[in-house]
DNA sequence: TGTACATCAGTGAACGCGCGTTCACTGATGTAC
DNA sequence: TGTACATCAGTGAACGCGCGTTCACTGATGTAC
């Protein structure tokens, strides 16, 4: 059915975006062909470049999106808390979550390109709208961690969040054995408990 | 040069089977082909055949491979130490090093391969290597936490290991960039750090 | 508002390319005498 | 030890396939009157 209106030419670029988005996360940059994505929206591979100048050009979009996703339901949930430790932990929980582990596709983009980030070239158009999202993302969890002693606060951070992204990273290429579970609850716990000594004031 | 010996033509597998273990840990299980490896060896591609069944034979070989001289290296390192706490300090202050992240040919298999086995089949032959490989390593890593209360050796051990992990997987993707320093230097003073709530007896 | 025509979003065949894999071939190696 | 021949490790062309990308085509959309 060739020739849309101009809203639905619009509104299927839109839908195009947000399959690759979720299928990017979900197989890794390199795993999903252009075929892959539009057959996800629902079309053929042969109106992709009246959208979009290459693959990459829409990686890189996609990517994009699943920062920005991420970054405004972080948000979302700190603003539903007033004391900032319990907005922290509001984070942790279900990142650090068995439903996060098993749904990639809706989950941090920092874990799910991590991996492909560390093979792509320096100067990669891909790795700059990965370091600008991790960036954002990192800062915001940062905020939330202040003890009025700013360099420590920032390796409590750093610390936090590797740590963060490590569970989640392991707990997926772990997924089907025990030990899955078990990274992702000691992590857990060990970033939410009320005595550990790594939780701010 | 067709027909070599039966000693070279050993040697000739030995020497794909170390260029494939640095360059799947450098670029990925898939991105390096058979023609890569096999020139990385110095020979041409219509041999490989001779010596493996598939290209994914090779890389559960290879793969295989660099999980034991991970194994064998810690164990070294290990022996080298009388204290335990002293041997865990003597395994992460080189994990979590510059050179570690800028030479991952070398470096950590579970950070190369993490990334990949989120995308890997459940029943894959390469999935079980790996979490062989990782089942070993981590015990490995744990004999060195033993403060008598086995459940909580056992979470410091799963916490520990998932922050050298997401620490090193960070750096390696933010390579280049500030952040990158900063993200080994913090999860290296924190788990070597004398006063660290984590660091055993 | 209705008509005539230009525009252009989506289709599906086709392209060149790199990949994993196969195979006929070569000639040194290994072996039987 | 020397000779004749079978074996087989490595070569490079070739295969089928999937990929990113291009393009002629279609027919509904959008526009000019």
């Amino acid at each position: 059915m060739p020739r849309v209106s101009r809203k639905q030419a619009d509104l299927n670029r839109e839908v195009i975006v947000e399959a690759a988005t979720r299928l990017f996360r979900e197989r890794g940059l390199h795993g999903i062909s252009v075929v892959d994505v539009m057959a996800a929206a629902g079309l053929t591979h042969g109106g992709f470049y009246g959208h979009f100048e290459s693959r990459e050009a829409l990686a890189q979009e996609a990517s994009g999106r699943a920062f920005e996703q991420s970054a405004a339901r972080w948000k979302e949930r700190i603003a539903a808390h007033d004391d900032k430790d319990t907005a922290r932990r509001a984070l942790i929980e279900p990142y650090l979550s068995a439903a996060s582990r098993d749904n990639p596709g809706e989950s941090c983009p920092v874990v799910a390109f991590a991996g492909d980030m560390c093979h792509e070239a320096a100067g990669s158009g891909l790795r700059e709208t990965f370091m600008d999202g991790l960036n954002a993302l990192f800062d915001t969890f940062g905020s939330l961690i202040e003890t009025g002693d700013n360099d420590g606060d920032r390796q409590q951070a750093l610390v936090q969040y590797s740590l963060m992204v490590g569970a989640l990273t392991l707990a997926r290429a772990t997924r089907g054995d025990a030990l899955s579970d078990e990274i992702l609850q000691a992590a857990r716990s060990f970033l939410t408990a009320d005595s550990s000594p790594l939780a701010p004031v």
